[in-house]
DNA sequence: GTGGTCTAGACCACT
DNA sequence: GTGGTCTAGACCACT
């Protein structure tokens, strides 16, 4: 089950992508897992398949999920491909504007590693 | 100096304020200093008078810098404004979704707490 | 219907916010309801688009509206934003102005009283 | 004395302008006391000459001050002037923006009745 | 179709 | 000279 939240700032298909991932590292969606059908999806959550498809090419880009033609769409298993390092770059980008941010509000960095451990915990357990 | 990274995703505007932003920890730029006049900075770093104006309208806003009519802009004397309750909420919700990310590279959040103090310092510094 | 008067020496961008507080409070507009494109709005009152993206945002920023990714604008839930202590303080200091200007016209204060009782009562009805 | 806040929204003039006005209103100013010259002001609260000109231009317009020729500018009788009518209409217009505001606020009418009963009170004894 | 961003160029009030 | 507002017209991401 997904839950878009049109109120966000992510698109839509953004949003997919992090719920699949998430529930990838929940365990609540296995390698070798089925996932619906875009029309199945796009019909359940209520979005244009066209998002669906979207959230799925690019989930597939990165590894998450392998599409079989005409059998359907698959949980990868997981392995390091060469576009993680590309991946990782990009978020130690993210945390450079991230910090900038935090130091502006002064929130000490002790903050931030507890908020990191937090989400860490609740992110394996859910 | 400010430097506009065209390819970048961020909109020119938001580059601006974080590149004073920016300066503004680095101690750069200190309460008082006066900022180039809209039209000075947009013939700097080559960017539309329109784009200068809206950074400097949001910077304003977030107690970064202070218009004087007819006068200038200035940095502004750092101060608590109700604004940083809610922009420290935003960043929090941002953070759980890099964690997701990094949770799903598998970057242990030893590493994240490293470019956290990493960035802290350079920030500081620079 | 939003009326801009081209004389006054508001913005055009706040007649327009103004118009619709002004119809949300009067229950012209409900929490919900789909306000027109900023290119159709644009067209009615005869007025840049861009400047109508201007009031909307502003609008968002004070959670009167909220927008929706590629779908379009609406009026949002009534809620206490941080942001309202920020407008209540700018309120009374506007009213200090205000009263000073009364009193040198020696305008009786049961007077301003009276005209309160009657645009608040004109407002909610309108 | 006169205080002109930089950071005001307000344009100096207009901050000149309230400031004579409620010297007046707190008989610390009375009708034939003599005004500082033009230059003399501008040099006292550091602003611009015609900055201060401008100032005493609109007092007189609404009859606050009058200026005899080569001899100085003094406060003036207080007299019911054709322009007080025109002045208060301004007044309710305002007073309709400023109800707008606070009934978004869900400010209850009764707060803003204190409001002014408070400003009342304070603008006489200053 | 929807809002967001940006350029080029103009006019205005205030200092 | 300074920032604020506005128009006309363009391109972009998302639905």
């Amino acid at each position: 089950m997904i839950k878009i939240d049109p109120r966000s700032t992510h698109p839509y298909y953004e949003q997919i992508i992090s719920a699949i991932k998430q529930q990838c590292l929940a365990k609540v969606l296995l390698p070798g897992d089925k996932l619906p059908s875009v029309r199945e999806m796009a019909g359940t959550i209520l979005v244009n398949p066209n998002t669906i498809s979207k959230a799925y090419q690019e989930l597939e880009r990165q590894g998450v999920i392998e599409t079989l033609r005409g059998k359907g769409t698959y949980i990868a298993e997981r392995q390091a491909t060469p576009l993680n390092k590309e991946l990782e770059l990009k978020l130690q980008k993210q945390l450079e504007e991230f910090c900038l941010e935090a130091l502006y509000l002064e929130i000490p960095k002790e903050t931030l590693t507890k908020w990191i451990e937090d989400n860490y915990q609740k992110l394996k357990k859910e």
